[in-house]
DNA sequence: TGTACATCAGTGAACGCGCGTTCACTGATGTAC
DNA sequence: TGTACATCAGTGAACGCGCGTTCACTGATGTAC
């Protein structure tokens, strides 16, 4: 109720604002509850009263979108993390999903507000998805895999083209994160074979016929 | 405000209970937000007051735990009657898909509370999913596509039994569900291609090595 | 056939709660002269 | 070097709202005698 927080001095008032989206990633992530994440829980998180929150930001949407693009760019990493391990375009690939589906189960709230929610806060429209660089370097990633004779597209293939094939690997990935998360209480096998098995078939089903089913594991 | 419906006769007041049922899932349907299916709001559509609904239902939670049994009951129905017009196995696997799918986009509030909502107020724990018709369902047309021979499991495999076959094409087809309807505004390219290349994308993923791609489609 | 009465299917009004947001304000801090 | 003052970074109290739920009640309906 009282504020514990030490007035920033003059000049550095934006300092609050990196504060606060921490302060709401950080009660997203302990109380796994996005209706527990109030702006008066928010404040109290960071030791200031509510109304200082909209010094920073215009509205609870407004704080919740910058919370989505500073996961939305950790997400990223992760996954770029992943990709500089990979031996082979397919092997990537497969590092690329097991990364995403780990991501989402570590944070499954952040998760949850990026990928399950409606459009608000973060939308996925066009204008939004050209910056949007995780999406963008899966579907670089994919490209390479087709370059490299591997991974087929177009005639006689499961997928037209890139785009699509990225789609559908995404899918996979997005499936089992969401349903693991939204569903903890169901009787799933061993979560990493599972993991492991669930993204070596969404590969193989994009393989050009007749390549090594076994690589990318 | 004012109740319009006619009281029940005496004997006859199991039948509000349907009636409420109905209408929640209608109201989810049409306003397509569940923050907007309040109590008060169910009360008006049906005609009665408020605590009319707590003469038929403890708490909301109930209420809406008898909405999904309803709604899961509904799907199972599309489901098995999509698998009556299929050809071969892998033919009715990805008409489950396509079904699946289906459902999902036409009923998006429904399938929400389904299944990417937490796990209240259905929960998918063992002991439930024994009786999840649904389910249970999709495993035996996966046992019986690996009967046949054209589905692989164990050795070589991507998958190593039918419950984690069956769990990687669910999560494929779950997977595109959900994004499409937590995420409209994504530049998707056609729909109805893209079902159909996720799917076979997804069977294809789980053959029997050697086995016809094409095929399925 | 008539009537007292228990029961059933609801109603009306209110409860406490937490929410996002607004508005008038305060007090420390740096700066101009 | 001293001081008046504008500005910045917040505070304190309250607003209106809709929510799930409760409680005491009412009036029509079927039934027992």
């Amino acid at each position: 109720v009282t504020p514990t927080r030490i007035r920033a001095r003059r000049g550095e008032g934006e300092l609050l604002h990196a504060e606060i989206v921490a302060a709401t990633a950080r009660l997203l992530a302990e109380t796994g509850d996005e209706s527990a994440v109030s702006i008066r829980a928010i404040a109290d998180a960071v030791g200031v009263t509510p109304p200082s929150i909209y010094l920073h930001f215009p509205d609870k949407t407004a704080l919740l979108f910058a919370v989505c693009e500073d996961r939305f760019q950790a997400l990223d990493q992760r996954l770029e993390d992943a990709a500089r391990d990979a031996t082979d375009p397919l092997d990537e690939l497969h590092r690329r999903g097991a990364a995403y589906v780990r991501f989402g189960l570590e944070n499954p709230e952040h998760y949850r507000i990026l990928f399950m929610d409606r459009d608000e806060p973060i939308s996925f429209s066009e204008e939004r998805m050209t910056d949007a660089a995780a999406f963008t370097h899966m579907v670089e990633a994919v490209q390479r895999a087709i370059d490299a004779g591997v991974l087929a597209v177009g005639d006689g293939a499961t997928a037209t083209d890139a785009m699509t094939a990225t789609i559908a690997l995404w899918a996979s990935a997005h499936g089992l994160t969401s349903l693991l998360i939204a569903k903890p209480d169901f009787p799933w096998p061993s979560i990493n074979e599972l993991i492991d098995q669930v993204l070596r078939a969404a590969v193989y089903g994009l393989l050009r016929a007749g390549a090594d089913a076994g690589s990318g594991a």
